[in-house]
This record gives C-alpha cells, sequence and structure tokens, in this order.
DNA sequence: TTGAAAGCGCTAACAT
DNA sequence: ATGTTAGCGCTTTCAA
C-alpha cells in the first residue's frame, strides 16, 4: 500500500515545492483499476469497457498524467533516445543532416541526442561509450573514420548505427553518403579544364576527417588523369571556416603568385578564397577561377556565385533517421548502404 | 539468486548476438562482494579495503563493466540530460549557443537532448512536454516567448530553466541574454546618422520569434528618435536566410527606389541584400548602406565589410551551461539574470 | 569496511 | 475485459 509521497524536500530555499507527478499507480488507484486498465485506456482504448475508459481518462486529465520515459526505458529496453556525434554543431552543412535527422525521427516519439567531437576520433569514442551507457536505440556518426575501440563498441551493442557522408568498403552496418574521391574529382577535372595555369587546393585539415582527406585525393587524382603531378607548393590545409579560407587564399597567392585556379573542399573556405581575391583585386574567374563543395546557400549568392558540388545533405540525415526507424520497427532495411549522389552546379566563378 | 541471461534472442536474422552488458550483480558475484562495494569502488574507492578495491577493479576491468544511465536515473532522480528548444538546427547563430552550451555542460557528464520547434511556440510545447516527460535535469529555452501551458509545466516541474538571447522583464526562472531593442536601435542610429535618405526595415517574421520582433521595435524606436516616422512600404519581413534576404532586397528596390539605407535583422539577410544590390551595380555605403545584425563570420569577410552588432553567442550558451551547472550542484545562482551586453561593429557597408 | 533490503515507475507475461 | 506478479539495473537507507 504505496502512500502519498512529496514529504521532506530538501534545500529550504527550494522554490513552491513542486507537486509531485502522479504516477500510473496513483491514477489506477483514483480511478478504481488496476494499472494495467490505465496503460491500456493509454495505449489501446478500444480493450477497455467504455465506463472504466471514461472514468480512467477523467483520472488522466485531472492529475496531468504524464508517463516517467526514464521508468519506461528501463522496463522496456527501449529508450526512446538516438545519438549522434558529428564534428562541431556550428557548421552549416552538418547541422542540415541533423535537421533532416530529428525531422524523420520527431513523428516517431524518438529524441536526439547529440554529441561534438571536435575532428577527433578519440573523443568519438568517448561520445560513443557514453551513448550506449544511456542505452541509446541508435546511433548516428558522421564519416567512416572511427578508433577500432568505437567499431568493436558499436558491433556489440546490436543497436542499427548509420554512418553519414561519405562512402567505404566496409560499413560499421549501414551508410549514407556519397563518393567524396569521385566528386572532388568531378569538380577538379572541370577546373583543369576551364583553366591553363596551375590549378590549387586548400582544404580543411584530414586529420580524422575522411571527407576533407577523400576531397584530397579527387583533386589529386583529376591531377594526375590529366597528367600532372600534385605539388605541394599548391596545396594548403587549413581549418574550415571562412576567415581561414580567405587566410590560405592570401598564403597561396604570395607563394604562387602564378596560379590560376583553385578548389576548395569546403565552400566556407572558397567563399573566404574568392573575397581574399576580390580584396587583391583579381578578376573572377578570368584572373583566377574558384570552385567549392557542399552547394551552401551563400554560394548562390556571391557575386561571382560559386561553382561548387551540390550535396543532398538534408536528405542524408533524414534518410539515415528512416533507416533507423525502419530497423527500430523491426522491418528489415533493403539496401544497407546508399549512395545518394550529388550534382556539379557550375555557375560564375569557375 | 539471479542467473546468468541472454538467453532467447528474438529475431532470427539477428547478426551475431551481442554479449549481455555486465550488471552490477555481475560484477559483485564475480568479486564475491556486494553491489554496494562494487559500487564504492567506482564512486569512492578511498572507502574500500585495498585487497577488496582490487579484486573488483579486475572484474570490473575484465567484464569492461558500464553503468546503465537509464537505470540510475530511475533510481537516483537525476537523468543527466539537459534540453534545449531551439528554433532551427540550421542556424549558425544558434548553433554556436548550443556549442557553448554543450561545452560547458560535458565535462558535467550532463549530455543535450536537443528538439527544434521551427520558430513555433506551440511545437515548443511540445517539446518541452516530452523532455519533462524524459525527467531532464533541465531545460534550455530559446527566446522569451513561450505559451502560458510551457510556462505553467515549466513552473511545475521543479527544474532549472535558463532562457536565452533576449531580455523580459518576468524570465521563469534564470536568463542569458541582452536587449535586442536596444542593440537594434543603436545600429539603427549609427545608419541614420550615416545616411541621407530613408532608411528601410527586412527582418525575419516576427510570430513567436521575439529576437526578430524586438529587433524591429528597435529600429521604429530609432526613427521616432530622430523624428521620423516608420513607414510600412520601408519595411519587409521574410525568412531567415541568404536567399530571402537578396529576395527582399530586390523587392525593396523596386518599390522604393529612394531607399538609401537598410537595417537588416540578421546577417543572413544583410549578406543577400548585399549581394542583391551589388548585382544591380549599386555601390556600398554610398548609393545604398546596409547593416546587419549578429556578426557572423562572413561579415567580416564580404567586400565591403558588414557593419553589424556583434553579439556573444558561444558565450550565452557556456553561461547557460554554467549556470545549469551550478543549479544542480546545489550551488546558488547569484545572478539569475545576465546581460551579457553586444557590441556595435562599424565595417565598410555603413 | 561491508552488506541487505527496499524501492524508483514502468512493462511484459501470464493469469483470471 | 481486467488484474497479478515479477522484474529492468541501479541508488538509498539503514545495519552490522
Amino acid at each position: 500500500m504505496s502512500e502519498p509521497r512529496g514529504n521532506g524536500r530538501r534545500s529550504p530555499h527550494a522554490r513552491p515545492a513542486p507537486a509531485p507527478r502522479a504516477r500510473l499507480a496513483d491514477v489506477a488507484r483514483a480511478a478504481g483499476v488496476s494499472t494495467m486498465t490505465v496503460v491500456r485506456v493509454l495505449r489501446d482504448p478500444g480493450k477497455v469497457a467504455d465506463a472504466t475508459r471514461a472514468r480512467v481518462a477523467a483520472v488522466l486529465r485531472d492529475t496531468g498524467y504524464t508517463p516517467d520515459l526514464v521508468a519506461r526505458g528501463l522496463a522496456s529496453r527501449r529508450s526512446g533516445l538516438v545519438a549522434a556525434v558529428i564534428p562541431v554543431l556550428t557548421n552549416s552543412l552538418i547541422a542540415e543532416i541533423m535537421q533532416g535527422l530529428t525531422d524523420a525521427l520527431a513523428p516517431a516519439g524518438l529524441h536526439l541526442l547529440l554529441g561534438a567531437s571536435g575532428f577527433s576520433a578519440a573523443e568519438e569514442e568517448v561520445l560513443v561509450r557514453a551513448f550506449l551507457s544511456r542505452r541509446v536505440d541508435a546511433i548516428y556518426l558522421t564519416g567512416v573514420i572511427h578508433t577500432p575501440e568505437t567499431v568493436r563498441m558499436l558491433h556489440g551493442a546490436g543497436i542499427p548505427v548509420v554512418e553519414g557522408g561519405n562512402l567505404t568498403d566496409d560499413p560499421i552496418d549501414m551508410l549514407v553518403g556519397y563518393s567524396n574521391v569521385v566528386a572532388a574529382r568531378e569538380v577538379t577535372r572541370h577546373l583543369l579544364r576551364r583553366v591553363a595555369g596551375p590549378v590549387a587546393y586548400i582544404g580543411a585539415h584530414p586529420a580524422d576527417n575522411d571527407r576533407a582527406r577523400d576531397r584530397r585525393r579527387g583533386y589529386e587524382a583529376a591531377l594526375r588523369a590529366s597528367r600532372r603531378t600534385p605539388d605541394p607548393s599548391l596545396c594548403l590545409e587549413t581549418s574550415l571556416d571562412i576567415d581561414a579560407g580567405a587566410q590560405a587564399m592570401g598564403l597561396l597567392l604570395d607563394r604562387r603568385p602564378d596560379v590560376r585556379g583553385v578548389f576548395c573542399s569546403a565552400d566556407a573556405i572558397a567563399v573566404g578564397a574568392l573575397f581574399e581575391s576580390q580584396r587583391r583585386g583579381l578578376a573572377i574567374p578570368d584572373r583566377i577561377a574558384i570552385a567549392g563543395f557542399d552547394d551552401m546557400p551563400i554560394a548562390g549568392q556571391v557575386v561571382p556565385a560559386l561553382t561548387t558540388l551540390r550535396v543532398p545533405r538534408y536528405d542524408i540525415g533524414h534518410r539515415a533517421g528512416t533507416m533507423i526507424r525502419a530497423r527500430l520497427d523491426g522491418r528489415r532495411v533493403g539496401k544497407r548502404v546508399v549512395d545518394i549522389g550529388y550534382r556539379l552546379v557550375v555557375r560564375g566563378s569557375a
């Protein structure tokens, strides 16, 4: 026989003691039924007699009962939580993927637990361990580079895992991405066709970032395909933002005034490079051609507009969410690896 | 006497059955101690005899025990989860606030549960209800406009709440922000001093968005202070992105070719407006001056660079996280309302 | 220094 | 159509 609770709040300065939440047992007692009947009214009202249902519903309303999802999670072994590990929150690309993911998950009552690894596989491992401890129902990982321990834990966890944003031969489980190598090769090939002189590369640091790494590989592959040798003095690695892009472009122009084209591994970098070129009075694309990657909204607005590669980022997240839901619902996922594609967008800058 | 579990996995196609996780009781049994002793080794090793501690530690290592945070949450009434409700994930401003928040929370083992309301107070209410059901330990809300029901639930929940990004007379609990009205007035006043002709306003839709609403109010206040009357044909409301900003600027220029200055309620809009002006061959700032709000990274890079208002967005999130941690640790928070300030940044565009 | 017992609020499987 | 009985894996309180 459980007694009303709520006695003995601890802090003397506590604000007006929050009324203890009604539990299932409280509702059941007030309605004169068992907890199971309340549960049925909540989940499958058809199975309960009209009179009983009405009585229980009234109590439910009066008490403002809300289920305790923590308790439910423990009992049902389903937390209703999906975790995503991303490099940083402040990258608009990634943010769009997350928006797609949360939009796909929300209708199923699944909530998004977000962790930022700062582009570190080691930090990703820490987050994955913590999320598994929280018994998340599924995990989304950015990219395909992970520590062996991360992969081991994930295999052992027996939950759906989606890697996003790139392709790989041995995904942990499911994957939604596109070939960064091939896409970057295509952009670079476009530049090589448009430009007579040297074509440079400015990209993000590739450590623990397979997208950046593969984009550089694609650039180099395109050079070799056109019988040029990748030249280290034409390749810069920097941070993933506008300011860094501008600065890197300055460095490049100082070092190699003969450069005639630049492939930037991200639009943020490309836009910075474009502005720096403008500040130096270089005509785009005639004196120097610039191409980016991602097709961020700004790419279409800068003057001249940026030639870039469009990636369906929102779709990556949404598709990942859909695959996760399918698996949690017990359905088999036909294609565990989805190549979501991309498209070269030629504009004025190259 | 609990038996080893793990019998009877359901799906016939299930991948290699994940080994059942070790529980506290498993570790205790293997080490020949009680669960409490294991807990002590984990939390307060000094209180356990050396020999016992070594034995337990070895088992802990061998089994790779990780605590079940769901069970812990139920028993301790602390989920270790902090929820944040934001309008959208894809706004870089908000993303930086979230980065600050998660950076402040992570060291305390607190995880971020993120929900996107799509600028709808009703949707925010849905999310708050769901998060309370998850027994989150604290909540961060974007802005100061909420439904009465949201406020009621939050008051009743008895957990720390931080509203961020604006000021208000009656915060729900704690608040970290700055006066959008005063800040916008200052930017507009700057424009009015620099420009002879009409000064227009392009802003985000103000419904359920108090920051946008207040920035418009600040604009209008500055006009009145300089004895001008706000003119509806000079005020446009649109979406919060570059494309929308460009389009709105086009509309404005068609409608009021005499306009000489524009205050945009966000840098994203301002940058779009700037590009549209450039496409039309209008000199900035001589023919038309443009000012933004937020000081996003791009503001300093566009040519000419954007006059704008700098807001310490990362700090808003970080400070909010610090306040939440303080309260969860049982410390009293001295200033429950923090005016984090701002700074007018004058650059070439106005 | 160590342990036993009683929950936390819910779900699941099996009664009736 | 409704109820009963055991847990889920941990924390908490009280004892020894």
